[in-house]
DNA sequence: ATAGGCCTGACG
DNA sequence: CGTCAGGCCTAT
């Protein structure tokens, strides 16, 4: 899916181009995409509303609206924003259609049909649990390394541990793969186990490789596209996730994977210690 | 902590 | 056919 900084760059886009347009109506084709309130209200809520700001946090896009609503909606695993000019026929998986005020629509596909949306009070996350209870930004400009040791206090593995949203926000398997690797910190290392020294590394990593993630307009493994329907560019640049058997560009050793917390990870044995 | 479930599609 | 996939929730 989308990870922080796939959701950054269709943040970005989104923001060039629609504050100040209207949102005139909304059509919901899969209701359970809608997690709050009904579809029905959901839409109700969103006609006649003026987009303002659209915010980022974790994985979850915020769209301002006039009278003090947010229009939140979160990508899943293979949800994809695009703008269209009143097309002809819709691309397949097609779940959710925005009709705005300039005569272009905003659609939402999503095949796997993992994603899910919401209108909500402004800044009152809490009938979103996910959103309610995400931890902090990592690209905050407060979020320093004693944050992150506080993000990660407890004896969990380390990989787990970057994957939860609760802990960090943003962080999803490619990037929590990629981090360590920056690191030199094994994705089985236990929490309680890692030194002040290796807290500063993984917090100089996980700055890195977000920010040259999205100066990369994000990684595309097979179907993430932008909102202009363009694949990432910082796939190629990716050091372990999908290298299995590969060399480690740092120092040749053949890249393992293994699971942990029921994800895939990739990891190099003679980097990562 | 781990497995299973939610879905569709690609690939072997 | 089976396995796997950028996520996340639940139940055990």
């Amino acid at each position: 899916m989308p990870e922080l900084p796939e959701v950054e760059t269709i943040r970005r886009q989104l923001q060039a181009e629609l504050p100040g347009l209207r949102i005139e109506k909304c059509k919901v084709g899969l209701g359970r995409l809608v997690t709050h309130p009904s579809p029905r209200t959901y839409c109700r809520n969103l006609a006649g509303r003026t987009i303002g700001n659209i915010c980022r946090r974790g994985k979850y896009l915020i769209f301002e609206l006039d009278n003090h609503l947010d229009l939140v909606i979160h990508l899943g695993m293979t949800g994809s924003l695009s703008l269209v000019e009143s097309p002809r026929e819709y691309p397949r998986h097609t779940h959710i259609v925005f009709g705005l005020s300039d005569g272009r629509q905003l659609i939402y596909v999503d095949p796997r049909t993992f994603g899910e949306t919401a209108v909500l009070e402004h800044a009152d996350y809490s009938p979103l649990r996910g959103l309610a209870s995400i931890g902090p930004e990592p690209l905050a400009t407060d979020f320093t390394p004693e944050r992150l040791a506080a993000a990660l206090k407890g004896t969990a593995l380390i990989k787990a541990a970057l994957l939860d949203q609760r802990r960090i926000a943003g962080l999803g398997n490619i990037y929590a793969d990629e981090i360590l690797h920056r690191a030199g910190i094994n994705p089985c290392r236990r929490l309680n186990e890692l030194s002040p020294v290796d807290i500063e590394r993984l917090h100089t990593s996980i700055h890195e490789v977000l920010n040259e993630a999205i100066n990369g307009r994000g990684s595309t493994i097979s179907d993430y596209v932008d909102l202009e329907g363009e694949k990432g560019g910082f796939q190629n640049l990716l050091r372990v996730y999908g290298r299995s058997d590969e060399g480690c560009p740092v120092c040749g050793e053949r890249i393992c994977m293994m699971r942990i917390a029921g994800r895939s990870s990739h990891y190099c044995p003679s980097c990562q210690k």
